[in-house]
DNA sequence: TAGCCTCGAGTTCA
DNA sequence: CTCGAGGCTA
């Protein structure tokens, strides 16, 4: 072999090294993903010529190791302790009265606290020796964990070797033998891609993040853990040969100058006071993060006060783990009700035990569709995990099998409708089944109900309790019903004084004056919304012109094509609707269409508002743009020409902001719609 | 014809 | 907010 081989192996590695490094730990790479490869390749060619240069730590053995048959067991050096929980500001004061009890300090005096995120992932071990990662292990009882070191070495923020020329200056040599803790995670944005593969090849998709990366991490085929990007957030060090440290603070840092990735969002506290304060404000803070943390530790900064305060069973007395209210909870699934929509769709609705989940009571979640039941397996009589999706919407995430007695009733979608009994239908290709009954009273409920919304013909004070009222007296069977009713007939219901019944009818008589794309969207058509609805009027103009067009003429407005042409004709073919249309001209209903400024600062644009704004409701927000010539729209892509974020701005300010799409906050909104 | 972009529809709780 | 499906475009 010629000489100067071994050496270019070790320049490549360096480079190699260095790079990953500011890729992953410190999310500044210094060179494109083409140079990497180039060298990556070279590396590679060089120790398949001379396989006898191949080192254990060299970057090319991150990935291709050989599939094992089972994980070995590895025994730590110093056994990974578990925490105590604290599930409020009163237990974590009584940890600090327990602390100070326990040193034999002042109830009233300070000790000093470090306070770190605690990542939803699962803790891993990190051995190195001289400096060279010789073996990577779970957690386990805390005293023996699986062996995944080839696992562990594909995560790109572990590195391979703590470089020999870290720390300070040469002078502080690394340890001969040094066991490094943190966590293994996956990043919110990975999760969705691991899932959205899984669902496209069939494979059942993970429920959250830190089932994902448990699940990538106890592979048995390395090349699978390769390809999730998994990531690790040092915070600790067990066993440490020759060197001592002062504080938790020191070793944070000294994880850090040797290459770890360690999270930045760490705080010495100098009292509980402090501590309490620094929880508080990662409690609505921690959404933004770009991955998943179940709580704050809560750490003594000190290392003399940390061994006299030694551990108790298999926790010490010197941490604790602080949880914020928990975001999922379990419970049982009692029933598993069907409700019929507008549309005669067909939701099924797990209703459950009351459970309180991030401080609301939830009782029921819906399970979208019967395929959808089918996919999580759920049945009457299930113990379940549920959790409020963004925030809100609570949401079944999975069954807990353990929990099954065989007692539980599965699902089946009825073949009647359950309100007025007519044949249920599910078309070909679609996930939802629908009741075809023309006259369900469920039906027409929801399409009065809809009939009367915001956004529609907007009719303040007739909600869907009065609707009920008023079918139940028979006073109203179609949406044009509502222009006849008169203030001694609502008077007459129960729970209706002079004051609300005149209010209502007030409301009735200004809904007269709504524009013709509203009417269109109010009327309930099948695949129209507000947006087509808005389409349909600007090119039509009254209503009788609409009833009129043929499936032709229909379909060459935009964004209307054959399948939504068809459903506008069917709908004014009926003579039902012919009726109502008639009632409503007999009311005093004949809008005009709208028309918009084409030269506004918007013309042409489409923008998407989220999070909660402050100054503005949404609709006012998306009026401004309207006027302006522009278009408010729901989702954001990369036709999008700006995102307006308010507070807790989600999913959505994530997308722009990796699509590069312009980003700006209520205030500098308004200041452009209306500068003074 | 595939893939992207939008829109429609359904849903929960205080 | 999320999912599914219709329409448009490369």
């Amino acid at each position: 072999m010629p000489h100067n081989i071994a050496d270019e192996a070790d320049v490549l590695r360096r480079k190699l090294d260095r790079a990953d490094y500011l890729y992953y730990v410190k999310d500044q790479p210094d060179i494109s993903d083409a140079e990497y490869d180039k060298l990556m390749r070279r590396l590679q060619e060089l120790e398949q010529t001379y396989p006898s240069i191949i080192t254990p730590d060299s970057p090319t053995q991150r990935v291709g190791a050989t599939v094992q048959s089972e994980l070995a067991p590895h025994t730590h050096i110093v056994p990974m302790l578990s925490l105590q929980n604290a599930m409020g500001e009163d237990e974590l004061r009584a940890f600090d009265q327990r602390v100070k009890r326990f040193l034999g300090l002042d109830p009233d005096s300070d000790v000093e606290y470090v306070c770190e995120l605690k990542f939803d992932g699962l803790a891993v071990s990190l051995t190195y020796v001289d400096g060279v990662l010789a073996a990577g292990a779970t957690r386990g009882d805390g005293t023996v964990g699986e062996n995944i070191t080839a696992n562990l070495k594909t995560v790109k923020s572990v590195p391979l070797r703590i470089p020999v020329e870290a720390g300070t200056g040469g002078t502080d040599p690394i340890p001969s033998t040094v066991e490094v803790r943190g966590e293994v995670i996956l990043f919110h944005e990975e999760f969705r891609r691991i899932n959205e593969d899984r669902e496209q090849s069939g494979e059942p998709t993970f429920a959250n993040p830190r089932n994902a990366a448990a699940g990538s991490l106890r592979q048995l085929d390395p090349n699978i853990t390769a390809k999730r990007r998994l990531n690790m957030f040092c915070y600790g060090i067990g066993a440490c040969e020759g060197r001592a440290f002062v504080t938790q603070h020191e070793i944070l840092s000294i994880l850090e100058s040797w290459g770890f990735r360690v999270n930045p969002n760490v705080c010495v506290c100098a009292t509980i006071d402090d501590v309490c304060e620094y929880i508080a404000g990662w409690a609505e803070k921690k959404e933004t993060l770009p991955y998943d943390i179940d709580g704050m530790v809560v750490k003594v900064n000190s290392l003399t006060l940390q061994s006299e305060l030694g551990a108790v069973a298999r926790s010490p007395r010197w941490a604790v783990a602080f949880k914020y209210p928990a975001q999922q909870a379990t419970t049982v699934v009692t029933e598993i009700r069907v409700q019929v929509g507008r549309t005669g769709a067909l939701t099924p609705v797990a209703i459950m035990e009351p459970v309180e989940v991030g401080g609301v009571t939830v009782s029921r979640a819906t399970l979208h569709n019967e395929d959808e039941v089918r996919r999580k397996d759920v049945r009457v009589g299930d113990t379940v995990v549920v959790q409020r999706a963004g925030e809100v919407i609570p949401e079944v995430v999975e069954v807990v099998a353990e929990k099954r007695t065989g007692d539980e009733v599965e699902f089946v979608m009825p073949d009647h409708c359950p309100v007025c009994g007519a044949d249920v239908e599910r078309a070909e290709g679609e996930a939802v089944a629908r009741c075809v009954g023309i006259a369900c009273p469920a039906k027409i409920r929801e399409t009065m109900i809809h009939f009367t919304s915001r956004g529609a013909m907007d009719i303040d004070g007739v909600g869907p309790a009065l609707i009920d009222q008023l079918i139940a007296a028979n006073l109203i069977g179609d949406p044009a019903d509502i222009y006849s009713l008169t203030v001694e007939q609502l008077c007459a219901l129960d729970r209706m004084g002079s004051k609300s019944a005149e209010n209502a009818v007030a409301a009735i008589e200004k809904s007269k004056q709504a524009p013709l794309s509203r009417l269109i969207y109010a009327l309930g058509i099948r695949h129209v919304g507000e947006r087509t609805a808005a389409a349909l009027a600007r090119h039509f103009t009254t209503i009788d012109a609409l009833a009129a067009a043929s499936e032709n003429e229909l379909a060459e407005v935009p964004d209307a094509g054959p399948v939504v042409a068809d459903s506008i004709a069917r709908f004014f073919r009926q003579d039902e609707t012919k009726r109502v249309l008639e009632k409503l001209r007999a009311a005093g209903i004949d809008p005009r269409g709208e028309s918009r400024d084409e030269s506004g600062m918007f013309a042409g644009q489409s923008v998407v508002f989220t999070g909660a704004l402050e100054r503005l409701t949404r609709d006012q927000a998306e009026a401004i743009v309207r006027r302006l010539g522009g278009s408010p729209s729901s989702s954001v892509s990369k036709n999008t020409s700006l995102v307006v974020a308010g507070e807790k701005a989600g999913s959505k300010l994530e997308k722009a902001t990796s699509l590069g799409v312009k980003v700006m906050s209520e205030g500098e909104f308004l200041e452009m719609v209306d500068p003074r």
